[in-house]
This record gives C-alpha cells, structure tokens and sequence, in this order.
DNA sequence: CTTGGCACTCGGGAACACAGAGTGCCAGAG
DNA sequence: CTCTGGCACTCTGTGTTCCCGAGTGCCAAG
C-alpha cells in the first residue's frame, strides 16, 4: 500500500514544510532530495498519499501539507528523535543546577524547555500522591493557631493555617509533632489517609479533639492538592509563530490548569515521549496544535510530567530530543536534592 | 488656553474612541454627545486640542485619536473612578474568601483581576523585606542536612536545604531553633541581618559553626530572594484586544521578573492608584499598552502591589475602580488570615 | 512503472476606480 | 470675538478586474 518511496516522499513533504512554512510541490521535492524519480512520479505518489489520507492541499493547485495523520505516520515511523549538542546539554546542566529550592527548578525548567524548543514549555510540579512525607512541621501561631507545614522528599511543601477547637500548650504540640512524624516519616502520601487513622490512639485522651482538627486538615491538604500544580512559560513564541489565529483559544486552553493537566496526559513509562498531534488532543481549542510531553522522576518512578506545546507544524525530531533531555536532567537535580 | 468645551471635547472624544476602537470624527461627536455646538465648531476645538498634542489624527482625514497625552488629561482630571455594581463586590468578596493559603490567595487574586478587567493582571507576592519574621523552623532531614523553613506574617513560605559542615544532635537543633525564634520572631525582615549577628553569642561554643551555616543561607535568602515574586494571568485577553501587533514583545515583557516588577512600580500611598500610560511606562515593548497599578496591605502598611495591563486604549475609570477594589478586599483578607 | 508534455485551475498581487468620511478654510451671522 | 454652514479637497478602504505563476491531473510513449 505505502511502499518505501512514498513513505520517503511523506517524510519529505513533513521535513519541507516544517521548515518553509510553505505548501510543497512536486518540482521542489524532486528538486530538494534526491529521491531520484522525476517530478511527475512524485506527483502520483502523493496523489495516493492524499487518498489515504495523509496529506492535503489547501486549495486546488497548492502544494501538499501533512495532515494530522500524516505527522502522526512521521512521527511513529520516519523520524528519529534528535539528541541535543553537547553545548546544549551542557547549557541544561549548567542552568538547572544553580536552583536552590523547588520553585526554582520548577521555575528554571520551564524557561529552559521554552528556549531550547522556541515552544510553550509545561511543567507539573511533582505530583503530591506519588511522592512521600519528609517531615511534618506544626508551628505554633496563637494561642489557638497553629500552621501546619508537609514537606515532602521532592522538596515540595504545603502549608496551611489551622484554626483549634482548644488552646493548646507548646510541649503538648511537641508531642503531636513527634508522633505524626514518627507515623509518617517515609510513607507514601497516598498511604497518609490509613496511616494517621492510628495516630489518636497514641496520644493522651485529652489531646486527641486538637489531633483531630489537625489531621482532618491535614487529610483536606491532600485531597484538595489533589489537582496538581502546573506552571506554563514561553508564551511570546506562540505570537511568533505565525499562529495569529487561534491564539486566544491557546492561551485560554493554557491557563485552565484542568485542561493543562489532562494535555500532559497519563504516565506512559518514565522515559516515554508522548506525542498528541493537532485534532488527537482532549481540547478542542488546541486543534492547531500539538503537544510532546514526557514523564520525569528520580530512580525508576514517576514523579510528575513536563512537556511543550506549539503549532502541529512543529520539528518533531528535534522538540522530542529537548523535552527527552529536560526531563532526564530534572530527575537527576530532583533526585540529588 | 483650554476652555471647558475643549476639555468637554477630549472627554468625549477618549469615551468614543475607547468604546468603539475607531477614530472620532467631528459629526460623530455632535451626534453622539450633545455638546450643544455644531460639527464646524469641534473641528476648531479639535485643531486646538491636536495643536496642543493632546490627539491626533491617524491620516489626513480620519477622525482623532487621543494621545498618550490626551490620556494622561482625561485619566487625571476628565474622569472619576467607577465603583463596582454591588453584584461585583459580593462576586469579589466570596471569591477571594474560599482561598486557604498564601499562593491560593494571590492565583485568585489575578484570576479575579484578569476577569473582571478583561486584561492581563499582575500580582505581586507581599514583598519579603516588608514583612516580619513569624517562626522559623528547622527541619532534621539527613544527618549532615536539615531544611529552613521561613513563614513570614504575611504567610509566605521560604524553605531552602541547607548542608552543615558536621553531623548534630537533635536536641543540639532544637536548641538552636529556640534561640532563632527567640531572636527573630516578629523582628521586620530588614532588620534579619542585625539581629542574627547576636545569635552565636548566646550557644554553646561547639554549636556555632553550624549556626553560622544555617544563618549564612538564612540570609541569603533573605537577600538573593529579594527579587520579588510575582505572577500574572489573563493572557488570553491580550489576543482578544486587537493588538496582534506587538503581542509578541507584550508577551516577553511579561515573562520578564524585572519589568514586571517595575512595571508595578515604586509605592505611591496604599490605596493610590497609579496609571502608567503608553509611552510614560519604562519598557519600549510596551509602548502600546498602560498600566494601572495600585497598592494591598493590611492596616496602613503596603506589602506589595497589583495591577493590570492593557492596551493604552482601555476605560480607564472602569479598570481603576475594579483595581482599587481587588487591592482593597486582598488587604483585608490577608489581615484576616 | 516511470517520464515528459500539456491543458487546466486557482490564489494572490497589481492596477484602478469609487464612495464615504472627515478635514480645513472661509465668509457671514449673532 | 465666536459660532455656523457651505464647499472643495484629501485620504483610506473596498471592490473589481486582470494576469502571472505554481502546481496539478491526465495521457501517451518509453
């Protein structure tokens, strides 16, 4: 059906007008690779790559350009992802390593994806259920104050403010303080729930209406966190493209964190690169644009995913091999704090 | 040299260009307006107003246009703040309520913003070096490593990972924690570098290398993130302006901390609203845009500032209301929290 | 199966004309 | 001195027409 020709005549209508921006001809194909046939044979090849789907022409007597499918073949079958130059990776070492805290590398990561690929960059904080509890903090505000702070092994720290039933004395939250981290230190968040179930029961009667309050609010932190935290950066590089239309639907799309979440989709494995190609993506406002987005994590697990968005006309090859770099530096920084 | 009439004219002209995007023309403002002259008369007062900068004609022979000029006029003396519908303010104070913890606070404090505005908004974090210390926390996390966790009056949260120079105890850290907090709580962040320098004095011998380490990040925190933090949202309303052109240099404007930053500008008093219009802003980028800017705080003291950025052809009464209201309901919130 | 030739189609730019909005100026009235 | 109506002038934006060129599909021959 698609002999080897073809698919070298796909790749090279993807490969043109990924870097033109132009429709593409038979004459310039033949002219431009040397797939060593003539034009006119071009043109019947394309001919049945239109058929099938995988090109289009935007008028009569245009050049082709790829559809959807036609990138999704590239993607798949004709490219190969593109490593970074050894100055990039350094520039990524470099520039990742100078963050001190994770705001920062959540921070930096993004200004780096968004200028290596000259794209949207979106990073994901590293998701709350999948990490584990470092330390758990109480601070004494007011007399019936208190904040309560969740660190966990990423770096990532929840702070909440907790109002109690009951004054309470410094050395009784001492306590509370050393059995809720002698519980939880290490365990997974998602175990936080059955976990503290047993913390009341080792406490001293009179404390346990103050542990509660505090546990329930602990417990809300959680599950209200449950929607993970995603930053975007890099926006001037859509205007840059000649995206003009559609943009405000883009950068709609990219403030709703709820559709954020849902672009850099589910795990594949941890370095997976997931592509979504122009109309494959859940948000209709996106149809112009694709997503590349891999998961990053220290030692084999998942933490969080990071990724780029910009038009479907996109140098797939190349993006791939950025975010692939990116998110394997995030996860030895991540892995090393 | 600028009766009432003329200013009468400006006014109008500024109120119909701003509504319908399109220059004012001498007919159209007799219609719309009624000035109670005829159209020959505006066109005298209108050379006058052009003579003196205040608008300006696109072409020979299209309506005016204000200038920057004419702007800074009507914004100082032709118009008066519009308060929000009621509706609005109970939409405001209800939305801003439900936020449990600083970074929730100011996320919808810009969405509030970009919503009620239709423009890009910007908040900034309440400055760390206007704020006071409320605890500081250190957190055991390895043996040679522990975690420093700043909470600020204003509730914002710095941590950083700090490595010692050699292993110690527990209790050796509690005890140092105690002096910290005994020093330093409610102490202004600016004063931090004085008050820590009595800090070694008063530990044990052994105990102060460790504590000159730990306050030497501590301070460099202070320092180093004294660039402050800020966030902005919205953007999508930068598209639906018809700006197209130089959206791009808005966007990196945008992404830029330091413009940004002074952008907001210096304090005016706390409930002054500062109005930046077109070229008077400090950023060439931004030549086509204003910004209105004003300052939140609890009681009297201004932490930091807010605002939005639009094109310099915005309602200006409008966006100052909608402004000053935002700066004032954040205030009371964080002096509530 | 490939190739060169050929007629056909269509988009985009250039040239042009035209209507409409708006101006500036002037002379006369209040 | 100020306001007004009239008038000639000057633009821009839009619509029309025309033409070139790129690119195609098809066909017959190698």
């Amino acid at each position: 059906m698609l002999d080897d020709r073809k698919l070298a005549v796909l790749r090279a209508i993807v490969e043109d007008y990924v870097s033109t921006n132009e429709p593409v001809g038979s004459k310039a194909l033949a002219d431009r690779h040397n797939l060593g046939v003539s034009p006119a044979t071009i043109r019947n090849d394309m001919a049945a790559l239109e058929e099938q789907g995988y090109i289009t022409q935007p008028h009569t007597s245009a050049g082709r350009v790829p559809t959807d499918k036609g990138y999704r073949l590239f993607v798949d079958r004709l490219s190969q992802i593109k490593p970074l130059s050894s100055a990039e990776r350094r520039a990524i070492e470099t520039f990742l390593a100078g963050a001190v805290d994770l705001d920062e590398i959540v921070m930096r990561t993004v200004r780096l994806l968004a200028q290596l690929t000259r794209q949207v960059a979106v990073v994901q904080y590293p998701s709350l259920t999948r990490s584990s509890v470092r330390h758990v903090e109480i601070v004494p505000l007011a007399e019936r104050r208190v904040m309560l702070v969740l660190i966990t092994n990423t770096g990532r720290v929840e702070q909440r403010v907790v109002d109690l039933p009951e004054p309470i004395a410094d050395d009784r939250i001492a306590n509370l303080r050393a059995v809720l981290n002698a519980c939880l230190d290490g365990c997974g968040l998602s175990q936080v729930p059955e976990t503290v179930a047993d913390v009341p029961d080792r406490l001293p009667p009179e404390d346990r209406p103050v542990a509660a309050t505090i546990l329930s609010v602990l417990l809300e932190t959680l599950v209200e966190r449950h929607e993970e935290k995603i930053v975007f950066g890099g926006t001037a590089n859509l205007a840059a493209a000649d995206f003009s239309v559609g943009l405000r639907d883009v950068l709609e799309a990219l403030e709703e964190q709820v559709v954020l979440i849902r672009l850099l989709g589910e795990t594949g494995g941890l370095s997976d690169i997931t592509v979504r190609i122009g109309s494959e993506n859940p948000y209709s406002g996106l149809r112009g644009t694709s997503i590349v987005a891999a998961g990053y994590g220290s030692g084999d697990k998942e933490l969080a995913r990071l990724g780029v968005l910009g038009p479907t006309r996109m140098d797939y090859p190349v993006t791939m091999g950025a975010v692939r770099a990116v998110a394997r530096y995030v996860g030895q920084i991540l892995a090393g704090s």
